[in-house]
DNA sequence: TAGCTTATTGATCACATGATCAACTCATCG
DNA sequence: CGATGAGTTGATCATGTGATCAATAAGCTA
């Protein structure tokens, strides 16, 4: 009676094993942060040995820092599928919409977390690096875009990229601290009007022109 | 023969402990994070053993909240007093520059790791979110002598500080990673005029006048 | 059915954390 | 000199961490 089913034990192969911890990694880490991702945690969470964890990964570090980039990596892909087709400023604002909404508190804490732990962790802090280079990356696409069309004025893209980035992540770290759960009552949304009209200035562009109806 | 010098032990006063243990959390926090201050290694590094350090203090969380709120605290009086003798304008330019200085890395990585540490330390959060206030005060204060002169156009100063603030929390946080102690070889030290450009861009004013010689 | 491969367990090591407390020591006062 | 009291020690508890490994059990193959 060969029963594929549940006999107790799970017994599934290296490679589903290896799935099922990243997923169990990604899983704690987004509900509790970084460091919630534990040998003993990850092990719980999909009811196995601990041993059985630590036998399919090099070592925690890595793990952590696999994760991490995961996660961020989803939320790149997310984030771009998100653009609309329309004109630089309009996606330029949209990407600035979409990253500073509250609902990411969750990665925002992943982000903050792994700029943190990336001082004693050095595969996750390649992995951070390699992250922020490819948002930084996305960005500079949307301005370079937009000097190409003209709708905003020449100039070095990368710099600017990196300053956007900074103010989503700065935006998004105070938030943080104001959320701690179940500390703060409510969280003091940051308007997203001062940003747009900051970031239409770092651009030299009107701040209108990065909401929708400018085409 | 009552030698009031070093025999074997020190034997403080209960004051001049609490100073002590204070001042080498502090030194602990600046050099390796606040995860660094531990009762152990405080017990350490000033010669004791680490029951003394705990009988001194309600825990560690608190310890590492006090550190924190001293480091910081500091840190605003020390900008504080930096402060040119000049226009608005001129003083949030030496502003950023004197809190973007590399040199600052130590501090940076405290508010990083407070941040991220305020989620599970609850009366660290309560301190950082007062840090964050009076650095906003502080920054909304200059920005409000610049409306009251005429020299930067009228509006609400609190949202600009804000977001002035996570400019400079952004760039911090991403330098740090940058600079992982013996993980990357040079800091790409953001440049300031792009920094100084993007804040002139968010409060409508030229970025000349950030920068002396505008009186 | 026997055998072999491989996933999996469970115990264990070494280490670090915060916290507690009885015992000790030193300075000072009566 | 003796006693009082405050600073201080050192051992210990309860947890939690990552890591290792011999032993076990399941599933596939011959």
């Amino acid at each position: 009676m060969p029963q594929t089913s549940t006999t107790g034990r799970a017994r599934l192969s290296a490679e589903q094993r290896r799935e099922q911890i990243a997923g169990a990694a990604r899983e704690l880490a987004l509900a509790d942060g970084l460091d919630a991702v534990t040998l003993r945690a990850v092990a719980t969470r999909i009811g196995v040995a601990s041993g059985l964890v630590a036998h399919y990964i090099p070592s925690m570090d890595d793990l952590v820092a696999d994760t991490f980039f995961e996660i961020v990596a989803g939320e790149l892909e997310e984030v771009r599928a998100l653009l609309p087709d329309a004109a630089a400023p309009v996606r330029i604002g949209a990407l600035l919409r979409t990253t500073l909404d509250p609902a990411r508190r969750d990665v925002t804490l992943v982000w903050v977390q792994a700029w943190a732990l990336g001082t004693r962790n050095a595969p996750l802090a390649e992995r951070v690096r390699a992250a922020m280079d490819a948002w930084r990356a996305l960005i500079a696409e949307e301005v370079s875009r937009g000097m190409a069309a003209g709708v905003i004025p020449a100039g070095d893209a990368e710099p600017l990229a990196w300053h956007l980035l900074a103010m989503i992540d700065g935006l998004g770290a105070h938030a943080l601290v104001g959320w701690g759960p179940a500390i703060a009552p409510v969280a003091p949304v940051a308007p997203v009007a001062p940003v747009l009209r900051a970031a239409a200035g770092l651009l030299g562009i009107e701040a209108e022109t990065l909401s929708p109806g400018s085409p």
